[in-house]
DNA sequence: GTGAAAGCGCTAACAG
DNA sequence: CTGTTAGCGCTTTCAC
């Protein structure tokens, strides 16, 4: 008698009067087995409770049916929309998504994706194109498939869905500079590490200079991912005098932190100041005022980068990345105009 | 000689100059292998870019080294502190997280579960205590740990951890009837299989009740958890007279989603209307005006639910369920203030 | 279409 | 402390 808290496929094969050869062909070539036998072998995996043995399977060398997601984290609107389409479209396809969060520790990565490893994983999907060597070395070694996301490159080394960071940075500078705007401040996070920041950034500072508009230092500031410190910062840049007659925000995160540091300062948005996201979350169109920003499709990108992951998964390996573009765009609206002298 | 790509722990042996078993020790139970030859089955490893499999450890009805966790929607800022803390906590334990979304749907929620059992995950998280009866039986049956997040319940089927959802909605509710409100309107979402909504609701209701305040019913608003349709039903709701002078929300986004219809519609917050939330998330004390919400503590109830859950997984399957009370408690802030007449 | 048998990579006795 | 041996639950040839 087996332990009955864990029925095994020999257990559904004596059930069904089948061999446990029949019961695993059920399950992984259908076709291959007769209707009628089939039905036999559901009746057994009802009545004995069965539940497969993804590992069991695994160790052939087969499918795990996993794949891995590293994200830098969970904890902000940031990456949500994002992975809920990922995790959606994987699913659809039978997948089951491992997480981890590496809270933008490169070398942590490197960690974490041995783990996926380990544990088999089909493939892998990361956030942009900024990897240790180590970890671009794992993946090319162990040739697994893998999917950077939210930032296109067109030369990455590896497939990648996004918007192209930079020009999200130019179209947001064209679009404040087109508005009369000259006296412009930043709020970037640290872009050490992380492409998608520092492509935003580069964008904006190379169209202002273009323009022959340069941003001083004290209205370069630093900030991180969240309403509390990007509205402190502008905070104290709002005790300073003289202020922008703009702020242009890494993402709108940090742009709805400015904007509640300009409100609790008396200043009314857009008339005082006009203020920039990048990224168009999800709640920045219905807030108040709603927020200027450039859109980045996060649902197209998780979806994308889910089915380009999946393909690599199925398909050749050894084919040229798979890069996809997805176009970015202006959402202009009422958190920006046209300046007032 | 072996494919290059799937190194295994017998060519670590051969290289290390010893057996499988050592191997396989140095790693379970490097205690009892010698500091020496761990030196050079590290270094064996190392030469030959060897990856453990996990899934043929699972195989031996062992430890996977994953845990799971099903939540309703990863698309806003709902559950990111929540999962977050609980993420980087079981990692600590060595374990790595497979995450499924159920929108929620309890029907789904019980497939997603049978699906991670196929992976023999470890133990599970769940949030709440509803779910399907297919689910609880399923659970039970397999003998699964398991720990529920985000709501207590003294007489819960399994381990839980959160704070108590009715006792949030009473706090609220004595909040804003202590300011002298009683033309009160509150904004829920569906509560049906949601016990959190619903227990935040009723404890809502039934506080206002005893002070001999009733929610008329066209001041019983349903609105889904995002500040776009919050915003809406909000406008909605402004659209007709009379108006109330304070409007109690489910949580703090829907919160904000009313604060932005009431701003747009040109009312001040908290002077000509009160608004409260439920949840405290990262970014309402930060907001202006900054949200009087009850606190949660979403990080600490996901850091305690993985603890509870690690104990479950390697201590007794057997004992009562643990159930641990995590405090609510009042936040007053500046979108709530006393009715002036 | 189905069964028998070999083996996936690893671990846990058991000897030594 | 370390090696030998016998599986873990499943899948896949290869016969029938």
């Amino acid at each position: 008698m087996k332990k009955n808290t864990n029925v095994d496929i020999i257990d559904v094969a004596i059930k069904a009067g089948v061999s446990p050869a029949t019961v695993s062909r059920s399950f992984n070539h259908p076709n291959k087995v007769l209707k009628s036998t089939q039905k036999r072998i559901e009746k057994a995996i009802l009545q004995t409770g069965y539940i497969r043995n993804r590992a069991a399977q695994a160790i052939q060398g087969k499918r795990s049916g996993t794949v891995g997601l590293i994200v830098p984290t969970l904890d902000n609107a940031i990456f949500s929309n994002l992975i809920q389409a990922f995790s959606v479209e994987i699913r659809q396809h039978g997948f089951t998504m491992l997480v981890a969060t590496n809270g933008y520790d490169l070398d942590d990565e490197y960690t974490l994706l041995r783990s996926l490893l380990e544990h088999r994983v089909e493939g892998v999907a990361l956030i942009g194109h900024d990897h240790s060597k180590e970890t671009y070395n794992l993946l090319n070694i162990r040739n697994v498939p893998v999917v950077s996301m939210w930032n296109y490159k067109e030369d990455s080394l590896i497939s990648c869905v996004g918007g192209e960071n930079k020009e999200a940075g130019i179209e947001i500078a064209k679009h404040i500079s087109s508005l009369g705007h000259t006296k412009i401040a930043m709020a970037f996070p640290n872009v050490e590490d992380n492409d998608r920041a520092r492509d935003r950034k580069i964008g904006v500072v190379e169209y202002l200079n273009s323009q022959g508009i340069t941003i001083p230092e004290y209205w370069d500031i630093k900030t991180e991912y969240s309403v509390s410190d990007a509205r402190y910062c502008a905070e104290e840049l709002f005790n300073k005098y003289p202020h922008p007659t703009a702020i242009i925000a890494g993402n709108d995160v940090i742009a709805r932190g400015i904007i509640y540091a300009a409100q609790s300062y008396g200043m009314n948005v857009p008339k005082d100041i006009s203020i920039t996201g990048i990224g168009d979350f999800s709640s920045s169109e219905s807030s108040f005022p709603s927020i200027t920003t450039i859109r980045m499709r996060p649902n197209k990108v998780g979806k994308k980068a889910a089915s380009v992951l999946i393909d690599r998964i199925n398909g050749d390996r050894e084919a040229e990345p798979t890069r996809i573009k997805v176009s970015v765009e202006i959402k202009s609206r009422e958190s920006t105009m046209t300046l007032k002298n």
